[in-house]
DNA sequence: CCCAGATGTAAACAGTGCTTACTTAAAGCC
DNA sequence: GGCTTTAAGTAAGCACTGTTTACATCTGGG
Protein backbone atom coordinates (compact mmCIF):
# COMPACT_ATOMS: atom_id res chain seq x y z
CA UNK A 1 0.00 0.00 0.00
CA UNK A 2 1.62 3.01 -1.26
CA UNK A 3 -0.69 5.98 -0.24
CA UNK A 4 -1.47 5.93 3.66
CA UNK A 5 -3.99 8.75 3.43
CA UNK A 6 -7.55 6.78 2.84
CA UNK A 7 -9.94 9.29 4.24
CA UNK A 8 -8.58 12.41 4.19
CA UNK A 9 -9.70 13.23 0.19
CA UNK A 10 -13.19 11.63 0.91
CA UNK A 11 -15.23 12.13 4.13
CA UNK A 12 -17.26 9.76 2.27
CA UNK A 13 -20.59 9.26 4.32
CA UNK A 14 -19.54 11.20 6.92
CA UNK A 15 -19.50 15.09 5.33
CA UNK A 16 -23.19 15.17 5.86
CA UNK A 17 -23.06 14.53 9.35
CA UNK A 18 -20.38 16.76 9.96
CA UNK A 19 -21.92 19.32 8.40
CA UNK A 20 -24.90 19.01 10.16
CA UNK A 21 -22.99 18.77 14.01
CA UNK A 22 -21.47 21.82 12.10
CA UNK A 23 -24.57 23.61 11.91
CA UNK A 24 -26.29 22.64 15.16
CA UNK A 25 -23.26 23.74 17.04
CA UNK A 26 -23.87 27.22 15.20
CA UNK A 27 -27.58 27.20 16.23
CA UNK A 28 -26.66 26.49 19.60
CA UNK A 29 -24.46 29.56 19.65
CA UNK A 30 -26.80 31.94 17.78
CA UNK A 31 -24.68 32.39 15.00
CA UNK A 32 -26.96 30.43 12.21
CA UNK A 33 -28.51 33.55 11.06
CA UNK A 34 -24.91 34.44 9.18
CA UNK A 35 -23.87 30.80 9.02
CA UNK A 36 -23.34 30.09 5.18
CA UNK A 37 -22.47 26.80 3.48
CA UNK A 38 -19.44 28.13 1.92
CA UNK A 39 -18.02 28.81 5.46
CA UNK A 40 -18.84 25.72 6.70
CA UNK A 41 -17.66 23.43 4.00
CA UNK A 42 -13.92 25.72 4.53
CA UNK A 43 -14.22 25.16 7.97
CA UNK A 44 -14.24 21.21 7.11
CA UNK A 45 -11.89 21.46 4.60
CA UNK A 46 -14.09 21.05 1.91
CA UNK A 47 -15.21 22.30 -1.63
CA UNK A 48 -18.48 23.97 -0.92
CA UNK A 49 -19.93 21.88 -4.02
CA UNK A 50 -19.30 18.77 -2.13
CA UNK A 51 -22.36 20.02 0.44
CA UNK A 52 -24.52 19.56 -2.38
CA UNK A 53 -24.19 16.25 -2.61
CA UNK A 54 -26.21 15.98 0.92
CA UNK A 55 -28.59 18.55 0.76
CA UNK A 56 -30.85 20.28 -1.70
CA UNK A 57 -30.15 23.66 -0.83
CA UNK A 58 -29.48 26.00 2.45
CA UNK A 59 -33.36 25.28 3.30
CA UNK A 60 -32.86 21.42 3.33
CA UNK A 61 -30.10 21.72 5.76
CA UNK A 62 -31.71 23.97 8.07
CA UNK A 63 -34.54 21.81 8.03
CA UNK A 64 -32.47 18.57 9.15
CA UNK A 65 -30.79 21.33 11.82
CA UNK A 66 -34.21 21.91 13.35
CA UNK A 67 -35.30 18.16 13.21
CA UNK A 68 -31.77 17.78 15.58
CA UNK A 69 -33.16 20.62 18.02
CA UNK A 70 -36.36 18.24 18.48
CA UNK A 71 -34.03 14.85 19.57
CA UNK A 72 -31.95 17.14 21.66
CA UNK A 73 -34.85 18.80 23.08
CA UNK A 74 -35.72 14.86 23.80
CA UNK A 75 -32.58 13.72 25.22
CA UNK A 76 -33.02 16.57 27.73
CA UNK A 77 -36.41 15.75 28.84
CA UNK A 78 -35.08 11.82 29.38
CA UNK A 79 -31.98 12.67 31.42
CA UNK A 80 -34.04 15.59 33.64
CA UNK A 81 -36.85 13.46 34.32
CA UNK A 82 -35.57 9.27 33.82
CA UNK A 83 -38.62 7.97 36.24
CA UNK A 84 -41.39 6.26 35.24
CA UNK A 85 -44.15 8.33 36.38
CA UNK A 86 -46.43 8.02 39.67
CA UNK A 87 -43.91 7.00 42.09
CA UNK A 88 -43.75 8.78 45.54
CA UNK A 89 -45.91 11.12 46.87
CA UNK A 90 -47.70 14.29 45.03
CA UNK A 91 -45.09 16.14 45.62
CA UNK A 92 -42.89 14.70 43.74
CA UNK A 93 -45.89 14.96 40.84
CA UNK A 94 -46.20 18.29 40.82
CA UNK A 95 -41.87 18.80 41.38
CA UNK A 96 -41.48 16.78 37.98
CA UNK A 97 -43.99 19.01 36.31
CA UNK A 98 -42.22 21.87 37.16
CA UNK A 99 -38.79 20.03 35.87
CA UNK A 100 -40.53 19.43 33.03
CA UNK A 101 -41.01 23.21 32.55
CA UNK A 102 -37.65 23.88 33.86
CA UNK A 103 -35.91 21.58 31.25
CA UNK A 104 -38.34 23.25 28.34
CA UNK A 105 -37.64 26.77 29.32
CA UNK A 106 -33.47 26.33 29.79
CA UNK A 107 -33.55 24.74 26.33
CA UNK A 108 -35.05 27.45 24.82
CA UNK A 109 -32.64 30.06 26.58
CA UNK A 110 -29.28 28.13 26.22
CA UNK A 111 -29.73 27.30 22.80
CA UNK A 112 -31.83 30.02 21.36
CA UNK A 113 -30.90 29.56 17.64
CA UNK A 114 -31.46 26.45 17.27
CA UNK A 115 -35.14 26.92 19.84
CA UNK A 116 -35.96 29.66 16.93
CA UNK A 117 -35.26 27.35 14.22
CA UNK A 118 -37.28 24.51 15.60
CA UNK A 119 -40.07 26.72 16.22
CA UNK A 120 -39.37 28.81 12.65
CA UNK A 121 -40.65 27.79 9.75
CA UNK A 122 -37.85 25.30 9.20
CA UNK A 123 -38.66 23.42 12.00
CA UNK A 124 -42.26 23.27 10.99
CA UNK A 125 -41.47 22.15 7.51
CA UNK A 126 -40.81 18.56 9.30
CA UNK A 127 -43.80 18.59 11.05
CA UNK A 128 -47.02 17.46 9.67
CA UNK A 129 -49.19 19.53 12.67
CA UNK A 130 -47.56 19.14 15.55
CA UNK A 131 -47.78 16.37 18.32
CA UNK A 132 -46.26 14.48 15.71
CA UNK A 133 -42.40 14.95 16.53
CA UNK A 134 -41.47 12.69 19.66
CA UNK A 135 -41.76 14.27 22.37
CA UNK A 136 -42.52 17.59 24.46
CA UNK A 137 -45.91 17.05 23.73
CA UNK A 138 -45.94 13.09 25.11
CA UNK A 139 -43.98 14.30 28.23
CA UNK A 140 -46.19 16.91 29.10
CA UNK A 141 -49.56 14.29 28.34
CA UNK A 142 -47.51 11.85 30.66
CA UNK A 143 -46.62 14.68 33.65
CA UNK A 144 -50.25 16.01 33.39
CA UNK A 145 -51.64 12.20 33.70
CA UNK A 146 -49.46 11.98 36.50
CA UNK A 147 -51.02 14.98 38.48
CA UNK A 148 -54.29 13.87 37.45
CA UNK A 149 -53.25 10.53 39.39
CA UNK A 150 -52.70 12.28 42.64
CA UNK A 151 -55.70 14.06 42.48
CA UNK A 152 -53.97 17.81 41.91
CA UNK A 153 -56.31 18.53 38.45
CA UNK A 154 -58.86 17.33 36.61
CA UNK A 155 -58.39 14.54 33.64
CA UNK A 156 -57.02 16.41 30.95
CA UNK A 157 -58.18 16.12 27.08
CA UNK A 158 -55.79 17.81 24.10
CA UNK A 159 -57.22 20.92 24.42
CA UNK A 160 -56.17 21.04 28.22
CA UNK A 161 -52.74 19.89 27.16
CA UNK A 162 -52.45 22.38 24.37
CA UNK A 163 -53.33 25.29 27.15
CA UNK A 164 -50.58 23.99 29.43
CA UNK A 165 -48.26 23.56 26.44
CA UNK A 166 -48.93 26.89 25.27
CA UNK A 167 -48.51 28.42 28.13
CA UNK A 168 -45.03 26.54 28.69
CA UNK A 169 -44.31 27.92 25.55
CA UNK A 170 -45.16 31.35 25.57
CA UNK A 171 -43.11 31.50 28.43
CA UNK A 172 -40.00 30.14 27.01
CA UNK A 173 -40.10 32.49 24.51
CA UNK A 174 -40.74 35.81 25.89
CA UNK A 175 -37.84 34.75 28.01
CA UNK A 176 -35.37 33.24 25.50
CA UNK A 177 -33.87 36.30 24.95
CA UNK A 178 -30.56 36.21 26.15
CA UNK A 179 -31.24 39.66 27.18
CA UNK A 180 -33.74 39.48 29.86
CA UNK A 181 -31.15 37.22 32.14
CA UNK A 182 -33.63 37.34 35.39
CA UNK A 183 -32.31 35.43 37.68
CA UNK A 184 -35.53 35.28 39.27
CA UNK A 185 -36.84 32.77 35.91
CA UNK A 186 -37.16 29.84 37.97
CA UNK A 187 -39.39 31.35 40.81
CA UNK A 188 -41.62 32.63 37.42
CA UNK A 189 -41.51 29.09 36.31
CA UNK A 190 -42.94 27.48 39.42
CA UNK A 191 -45.35 30.63 39.71
CA UNK A 192 -46.59 29.89 36.21
CA UNK A 193 -46.88 25.61 37.16
CA UNK A 194 -48.71 26.64 40.18
CA UNK A 195 -51.03 28.28 37.66
CA UNK A 196 -51.44 26.11 35.16
CA UNK A 197 -52.65 23.34 37.68
CA UNK A 198 -54.70 25.88 39.50
CA UNK A 199 -56.62 26.38 35.93
CA UNK A 200 -56.85 22.10 35.33
CA UNK A 201 -58.17 21.54 39.00
CA UNK B 1 -55.23 65.77 -9.70
CA UNK B 2 -51.43 66.52 -9.29
CA UNK B 3 -50.21 63.66 -8.12
CA UNK B 4 -47.74 63.14 -5.67
CA UNK B 5 -44.39 62.81 -8.02
CA UNK B 6 -42.73 66.01 -7.57
CA UNK B 7 -39.12 65.21 -7.69
CA UNK B 8 -38.10 62.00 -9.59
CA UNK B 9 -34.67 62.53 -8.71
CA UNK B 10 -34.65 62.96 -4.93
CA UNK B 11 -37.10 61.09 -2.80
CA UNK B 12 -35.94 63.95 -0.10
CA UNK B 13 -37.09 62.29 3.12
CA UNK B 14 -39.70 59.99 2.09
CA UNK B 15 -37.70 57.05 0.97
CA UNK B 16 -37.02 56.15 4.71
CA UNK B 17 -40.75 55.87 5.16
CA UNK B 18 -40.62 53.80 1.66
CA UNK B 19 -38.31 51.30 2.67
CA UNK B 20 -39.59 51.05 5.60
CA UNK B 21 -43.21 50.51 4.44
CA UNK B 22 -42.14 48.30 1.57
CA UNK B 23 -40.52 46.14 4.37
CA UNK B 24 -43.36 45.81 6.48
CA UNK B 25 -45.59 45.04 3.46
CA UNK B 26 -42.84 42.20 2.65
CA UNK B 27 -42.96 40.98 6.53
CA UNK B 28 -46.59 40.50 6.54
CA UNK B 29 -46.87 38.54 3.12
CA UNK B 30 -43.68 36.45 4.45
CA UNK B 31 -41.43 37.23 2.18
CA UNK B 32 -38.77 38.92 4.68
CA UNK B 33 -36.71 36.59 5.37
CA UNK B 34 -35.28 36.73 1.43
CA UNK B 35 -35.62 40.49 0.89
CA UNK B 36 -32.83 42.22 0.29
CA UNK B 37 -31.89 46.20 -0.23
CA UNK B 38 -31.15 45.67 -3.35
CA UNK B 39 -34.40 44.86 -4.34
CA UNK B 40 -36.48 47.00 -1.94
CA UNK B 41 -34.15 50.12 -3.46
CA UNK B 42 -34.46 48.89 -7.34
CA UNK B 43 -38.20 48.45 -6.42
CA UNK B 44 -38.10 52.27 -5.23
CA UNK B 45 -36.11 53.39 -8.26
CA UNK B 46 -33.07 54.50 -6.43
CA UNK B 47 -29.77 53.12 -6.38
CA UNK B 48 -28.78 50.61 -3.44
CA UNK B 49 -26.26 52.87 -1.75
CA UNK B 50 -29.55 55.52 -1.23
CA UNK B 51 -30.78 52.98 1.30
CA UNK B 52 -27.95 53.32 3.27
CA UNK B 53 -28.48 57.08 3.69
CA UNK B 54 -31.23 56.37 6.42
CA UNK B 55 -30.32 53.05 7.52
CA UNK B 56 -26.74 52.04 9.15
CA UNK B 57 -27.41 48.42 7.96
CA UNK B 58 -29.93 45.87 7.12
CA UNK B 59 -30.35 44.83 10.95
CA UNK B 60 -30.73 48.82 11.77
CA UNK B 61 -34.50 48.17 9.18
CA UNK B 62 -35.46 44.84 10.20
CA UNK B 63 -35.49 46.78 14.05
CA UNK B 64 -37.69 49.50 12.32
CA UNK B 65 -39.64 46.74 10.49
CA UNK B 66 -40.37 45.25 14.04
CA UNK B 67 -41.10 48.72 15.91
CA UNK B 68 -43.69 49.54 13.05
CA UNK B 69 -44.59 46.08 13.71
CA UNK B 70 -46.04 46.54 17.56
CA UNK B 71 -47.25 49.72 16.33
CA UNK B 72 -49.83 47.86 14.00
CA UNK B 73 -50.49 45.39 16.81
CA UNK B 74 -51.08 48.42 18.89
CA UNK B 75 -53.74 49.64 16.39
CA UNK B 76 -55.25 46.43 15.91
CA UNK B 77 -56.17 46.38 19.36
CA UNK B 78 -57.77 49.94 19.03
CA UNK B 79 -59.72 48.92 16.51
CA UNK B 80 -61.06 45.54 18.12
CA UNK B 81 -61.78 47.17 21.80
CA UNK B 82 -62.35 50.57 21.22
CA UNK B 83 -64.32 51.02 24.28
CA UNK B 84 -63.47 51.78 28.00
CA UNK B 85 -64.03 49.58 29.89
CA UNK B 86 -65.95 48.30 32.68
CA UNK B 87 -69.28 49.04 31.27
CA UNK B 88 -72.21 46.33 30.17
CA UNK B 89 -72.49 42.95 31.74
CA UNK B 90 -69.61 40.46 33.66
CA UNK B 91 -69.83 38.64 29.50
CA UNK B 92 -69.24 41.23 28.22
CA UNK B 93 -65.82 41.46 30.04
CA UNK B 94 -65.33 37.82 29.14
CA UNK B 95 -65.87 38.85 25.64
CA UNK B 96 -63.67 41.79 25.39
CA UNK B 97 -60.87 39.54 26.82
CA UNK B 98 -61.66 36.70 24.47
CA UNK B 99 -61.12 39.54 21.58
CA UNK B 100 -58.62 40.46 22.66
CA UNK B 101 -56.88 36.96 22.45
CA UNK B 102 -58.24 36.51 19.26
CA UNK B 103 -56.82 40.02 17.91
CA UNK B 104 -53.46 38.83 19.37
CA UNK B 105 -53.26 35.08 18.13
CA UNK B 106 -55.32 36.50 14.36
CA UNK B 107 -52.33 39.10 14.22
CA UNK B 108 -49.92 36.03 15.08
CA UNK B 109 -51.58 34.39 11.85
CA UNK B 110 -52.16 37.09 8.82
CA UNK B 111 -49.20 38.99 9.63
CA UNK B 112 -46.52 35.82 10.33
CA UNK B 113 -43.28 37.27 9.30
CA UNK B 114 -43.97 40.85 10.84
CA UNK B 115 -44.70 38.91 13.84
CA UNK B 116 -41.38 36.72 13.78
CA UNK B 117 -39.92 39.41 13.40
CA UNK B 118 -41.43 41.44 16.14
CA UNK B 119 -40.46 38.54 18.58
CA UNK B 120 -36.88 37.67 17.25
CA UNK B 121 -33.62 39.36 17.84
CA UNK B 122 -34.44 42.22 16.22
CA UNK B 123 -38.17 43.28 17.60
CA UNK B 124 -36.33 42.76 21.13
CA UNK B 125 -33.02 45.17 20.00
CA UNK B 126 -35.74 48.08 20.91
CA UNK B 127 -37.15 46.54 23.87
CA UNK B 128 -35.80 47.17 27.13
CA UNK B 129 -37.19 43.98 28.93
CA UNK B 130 -40.53 43.71 27.67
CA UNK B 131 -43.93 45.45 28.66
CA UNK B 132 -42.05 48.91 27.68
CA UNK B 133 -43.47 48.55 23.78
CA UNK B 134 -46.99 50.34 24.18
CA UNK B 135 -49.71 48.34 24.21
CA UNK B 136 -49.99 44.70 24.12
CA UNK B 137 -49.28 44.48 27.83
CA UNK B 138 -51.31 47.30 29.04
CA UNK B 139 -54.03 45.81 27.13
CA UNK B 140 -54.06 42.90 28.79
CA UNK B 141 -53.39 44.51 32.56
CA UNK B 142 -56.80 46.84 31.51
CA UNK B 143 -58.68 43.66 30.63
CA UNK B 144 -57.56 41.50 33.64
CA UNK B 145 -58.75 44.65 36.10
CA UNK B 146 -62.14 44.78 34.21
CA UNK B 147 -62.54 41.10 35.05
CA UNK B 148 -61.42 41.59 38.32
CA UNK B 149 -64.45 44.81 38.46
CA UNK B 150 -67.04 42.08 37.66
CA UNK B 151 -65.62 39.61 40.46
CA UNK B 152 -64.45 37.34 37.48
CA UNK B 153 -61.15 36.57 38.87
CA UNK B 154 -58.78 37.65 41.81
CA UNK B 155 -57.06 40.73 41.91
CA UNK B 156 -54.01 40.46 39.02
CA UNK B 157 -50.40 40.98 39.75
CA UNK B 158 -47.07 41.08 37.35
CA UNK B 159 -46.82 37.34 37.85
CA UNK B 160 -50.42 36.56 36.77
CA UNK B 161 -50.30 39.00 34.15
CA UNK B 162 -47.70 37.84 32.77
CA UNK B 163 -48.78 34.08 32.87
CA UNK B 164 -51.86 35.16 31.15
CA UNK B 165 -49.76 37.15 28.05
CA UNK B 166 -47.23 33.64 28.12
CA UNK B 167 -50.86 31.41 27.32
CA UNK B 168 -52.03 33.56 24.75
CA UNK B 169 -48.37 33.97 23.07
CA UNK B 170 -47.83 30.44 22.93
CA UNK B 171 -51.17 29.87 21.80
CA UNK B 172 -50.21 32.66 18.76
CA UNK B 173 -46.54 31.21 18.26
CA UNK B 174 -48.06 27.59 18.20
CA UNK B 175 -50.90 28.50 15.69
CA UNK B 176 -49.66 31.18 13.81
CA UNK B 177 -47.60 28.78 11.23
CA UNK B 178 -49.62 28.91 7.90
CA UNK B 179 -49.63 25.41 7.71
CA UNK B 180 -51.69 24.77 10.84
CA UNK B 181 -54.61 26.19 9.61
CA UNK B 182 -57.16 24.39 11.90
CA UNK B 183 -61.04 26.33 11.16
CA UNK B 184 -62.10 25.44 15.17
CA UNK B 185 -59.02 27.79 15.96
CA UNK B 186 -61.51 30.47 17.61
CA UNK B 187 -62.85 27.56 19.95
CA UNK B 188 -59.11 26.63 20.69
CA UNK B 189 -58.79 30.07 22.20
CA UNK B 190 -62.02 30.59 24.06
CA UNK B 191 -61.42 28.01 25.77
CA UNK B 192 -58.05 28.88 26.49
CA UNK B 193 -59.20 32.43 27.79
CA UNK B 194 -61.41 30.18 29.89
CA UNK B 195 -58.97 28.36 31.37
CA UNK B 196 -56.72 31.97 32.06
CA UNK B 197 -59.48 32.99 33.61
CA UNK B 198 -60.08 29.73 35.68
CA UNK B 199 -56.57 29.94 36.61
CA UNK B 200 -56.79 33.51 38.11
CA UNK B 201 -59.72 32.67 39.89
C1' DC C 1 -27.27 84.10 -4.94
C1' DC C 2 -24.64 80.78 -3.26
C1' DC C 3 -23.03 77.27 -0.62
C1' DA C 4 -23.19 73.68 3.20
C1' DG C 5 -25.42 69.67 4.17
C1' DA C 6 -28.50 66.34 3.02
C1' DT C 7 -29.54 63.06 -0.50
C1' DG C 8 -28.68 60.07 -4.51
C1' DT C 9 -25.37 57.69 -7.95
C1' DA C 10 -22.03 54.52 -10.02
C1' DA C 11 -18.57 51.49 -9.40
C1' DA C 12 -16.18 48.41 -6.87
C1' DC C 13 -15.05 44.52 -3.25
C1' DA C 14 -15.81 40.57 -0.85
C1' DG C 15 -18.86 37.16 0.10
C1' DT C 16 -22.97 34.25 -0.92
C1' DG C 17 -26.23 30.24 -2.98
C1' DC C 18 -26.17 27.23 -6.46
C1' DT C 19 -25.04 24.84 -11.10
C1' DT C 20 -22.06 22.84 -14.40
C1' DA C 21 -18.45 19.93 -16.24
C1' DC C 22 -14.90 17.50 -14.66
C1' DT C 23 -11.94 14.22 -11.74
C1' DT C 24 -11.27 10.77 -8.32
C1' DA C 25 -12.16 7.35 -4.91
C1' DA C 26 -14.82 3.34 -3.40
C1' DA C 27 -17.55 -0.64 -3.91
C1' DG C 28 -19.41 -4.38 -6.55
C1' DC C 29 -18.78 -8.19 -9.76
C1' DC C 30 -16.59 -11.58 -12.82
C1' DG D 1 -6.69 -9.47 -9.35
C1' DG D 2 -8.87 -6.24 -13.22
C1' DC D 3 -12.97 -3.70 -14.69
C1' DT D 4 -16.95 -0.88 -14.48
C1' DT D 5 -20.46 1.72 -12.27
C1' DT D 6 -21.51 5.05 -9.00
C1' DA D 7 -20.92 7.92 -5.04
C1' DA D 8 -18.17 11.83 -3.45
C1' DG D 9 -15.38 15.80 -4.12
C1' DT D 10 -13.29 19.73 -7.08
C1' DA D 11 -12.83 24.00 -9.71
C1' DA D 12 -14.80 27.49 -12.11
C1' DG D 13 -18.46 30.26 -13.05
C1' DC D 14 -23.15 32.95 -12.76
C1' DA D 15 -26.13 35.95 -10.65
C1' DC D 16 -26.90 37.97 -6.65
C1' DT D 17 -26.11 40.14 -2.02
C1' DG D 18 -24.36 43.77 1.84
C1' DT D 19 -21.55 47.53 2.23
C1' DT D 20 -18.13 51.20 1.19
C1' DT D 21 -16.09 54.66 -1.59
C1' DA D 22 -15.62 58.81 -4.35
C1' DC D 23 -18.35 61.59 -6.78
C1' DA D 24 -22.62 64.17 -8.37
C1' DT D 25 -26.76 66.71 -7.40
C1' DC D 26 -30.56 68.83 -5.24
C1' DT D 27 -32.45 72.12 -1.53
C1' DG D 28 -33.10 75.40 1.95
C1' DG D 29 -31.19 79.23 4.84
C1' DG D 30 -27.79 83.14 5.18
Amino acid sequence: MITTKPSDQHHHGSLRDSVIAFAVRAAQEGTIETLSLRSVSRELGVSSGAVYRHFKDKDALLSEVAAKGFDALAERFEAAMPFESVIGTSDDATARFVALAKTYVGFSTDSYGLWRLMFGPHGRASLPPWADRPSTYEWLEKSLMELHAFGLIAPSDPAKQFFAWSSLHGLADLDSSPASRSRSVDDMIERQCALIIAALK
